[in-house]
DNA sequence: CGCTTTTGACCAGCGC
DNA sequence: GCGCTGGTCAAAAGCG
């Protein structure tokens, strides 16, 4: 679409334009000063290499029919003046100067825009090959793998975190997943219409036609409940597609919609301040911890599918474990944004190392070799789902919160939580699969390359759960599920929640 | 009065 | 098939 879009501008400016300003210099003018902003603004990095290419190729084609077009416009003139000398020839040659300075300027912008695209280009090749070099390393599981890519890394590259936030995203989509929850849970997002999720607009975009013949799981009619059942936490309600995937869509599906983020730090008060607003919709005594585990439900916005459990730690009552799922479908509060940002990321980081790799083994030696995601992506053994815990409770250096949980009866590799990879891996006979992975494999390369290897990205994920953290513990009476919080525009984010198990 | 919380019931998956 | 468990529902109660 926006690829189409440039192309259509560039076509534009040095094509029918040009002609149509033969007859119009001062419209030639105009025209130009008007047509350049788009060029300017191109994103070059919102589309991946090929698509660069493409533009490069675009431009030269443009190019060629910009001669072109010169040429017949040269051709005509001179034509007709062989044709009909007048006295106009002053005039023809006034005319034919400025053509040829217009020609000229074309010429430039021509170039200074191929100028552009080789460094464009050049740099998007260099990133990459940064990136790769960097995932060998990280795969060959080297101690010194934590690969520091320049903090301008990001630069003009699609945000990694709505990259994240797409991985995260439970529903379905053309490229991610193709048959999710139920029926219902379109008609949810139908209700919530928030434009503001750019990631969940285009993957309601593409996933409609496909959703809605895939639901095997029976229909709820309430539709705001069975919507988010079904799609965040993975509820029993879609229990076939949780286990018993059928193709190569469900089978990839699995993990991105099962991943949960866990954190865990100390609190006295009953919820740490994520700075959205929750409902609570339930309560269970989980086994094996004399703590009630609390359900709560993201009520900013109407279906939004967020959900979180909230539980004290059975060892240290001082601890609160948050376990967050889902993205949330509307504009966050600054407040909620760092810790949405927060857990899509550490949820990315987790599905990432988990689906780019061929075997556990290549998936923990990612983790391992970042220092702190090797002790961060941890699970329960008795948790279903792929859980990353954040621990912050084990050190107020920020940089050092990302712990694993005290717990005994969690585990260091990240890939215990995740049966499924290891199950659909190629060693199990699927490569279907396989070529469904690596069709994601580059983007989560980037997106988890990218935030496990930027220190500052990092600190900053740090500090943000730690402000959170340290909001709320001094009781700013915000506990995140009471008082509406403005809501200021935001940009979409998502939010991934914790769990504890 | 409207929203939130509480809480028992219900449902589905899983293991035995 | 049965019981256990996790997760959700929804009516009733509570609160501002």
């Amino acid at each position: 679409m926006e690829k189409q879009q440039q192309r259509r501008e560039l076509a534009l400016l040095h094509s029918g334009d040009f002609l149509r300003r033969n007859s119009d210099h001062r419209m030639m003018e105009n025209s130009i000063n008007r047509d350049k902003p788009p060029i300017q603004e191109m994103d070059f990095f919102s589309s991946n290499n090929n698509q660069l290419h493409d533009q490069e190729r675009k431009i030269e084609s443009s190019t060629l029919v910009l001669d072109s077009g010169v040429n017949i416009g040269l051709n005509l003139h001179t034509s007709c003046s062989g044709i009909s000398r007048t006295a106009n020839d002053d005039k023809s040659h006034t005319e034919l100067s400025e053509l040829k300075g217009e020609l000229q300027r074309l010429h430039e912008e021509n170039r200074k825009l191929r100028n552009m695209l080789d460094q464009t280009t050049k740099s998007y090749n260099d990133l990459q090959s940064q990136l790769l070099l960097a995932m060998q390393k990280l795969a060959h599981g080297s101690p010194q793998g934590q690969v520091n890519l320049k903090a301008g890394a990001f630069n003009g590259m699609p945000s990694p975190l709505m990259l994240a936030q797409q991985f995260m995203d439970p529903r379905p989509s053309a490229a991610l997943n193709v048959n999710e929850p139920s029926v219902s849970d379109d008609k949810t997002r139908e209700l919530s219409a928030s434009p503001a999720n750019t990631a969940e607009v285009i993957s309601k975009e593409l996933d409609h036609p496909l959703t809605k013949n895939n639901i095997p799981g029976k229909q709820v009619s309430n539709s705001e409940d069975g919507a988010e059942t079904s799609q965040s936490w993975g509820s029993p309600k879609s229990p076939k597609l949780d286990h018993q995937p059928k193709n190569d869509e469900q089978v990839s599906e699995v993990p991105f919609r099962k991943a949960r983020v866990s954190v865990r730090a100390r609190s006295e008060a009953p919820l740490i301040s994520d700075g959205c607003q929750w409902r609570k919709y339930g309560q269970k005594m989980a086994k094996g911890n004399p703590c009630p585990r609390a359900y709560y439900r993201c009520t900013m916005a109407v279906g939004c599918p967020v959900r979180k459990q909230v539980q004290r730690c059975a060892e240290d009552r001082t601890i609160l474990i948050t376990t967050y799922e889902g993205n949330h479908n509307h504009p966050l509060p600054p407040a909620a944004t760092a810790m949405a940002n927060t857990t899509s990321a550490a949820a990315a980081m987790l599905l990432s190392g988990s689906s780019t790799s061929k075997d556990g083994l290549t998936s923990s030696g990612f983790f391992h070799s970042v220092p702190f995601a090797s002790t961060m992506a941890t699970l329960s053994a008795s948790a279903p789902f792929p859980t990353i815990t954040l621990d912050l409770t084990q050190s107020p250096n920020p940089m050092q919160f990302l712990r694993g949980p005290s717990s005994s009866s969690t585990f260091p590799l990240p890939l215990h939580g995740y049966p499924q990879l290891l199950r659909y891996g190629p060693a199990a006979g699927m490569p279907n699969n396989m070529q469904l992975g690596q069709r994601h494999a580059s983007m989560v390369e980037t997106v988890t390359a990218a935030i496990t290897s930027d220190p500052n990205f990092t600190a900053a994920l740090a500090a943000a759960i730690s402000t959170i953290i340290g909001s709320n513990n001094g009781n700013n009476g915000n506990n995140g599920t009471s008082g509406k919080q403005p809501g200021s525009p935001q940009l979409p984010q998502s939010c991934t929640t914790f769990s504890t198990n």
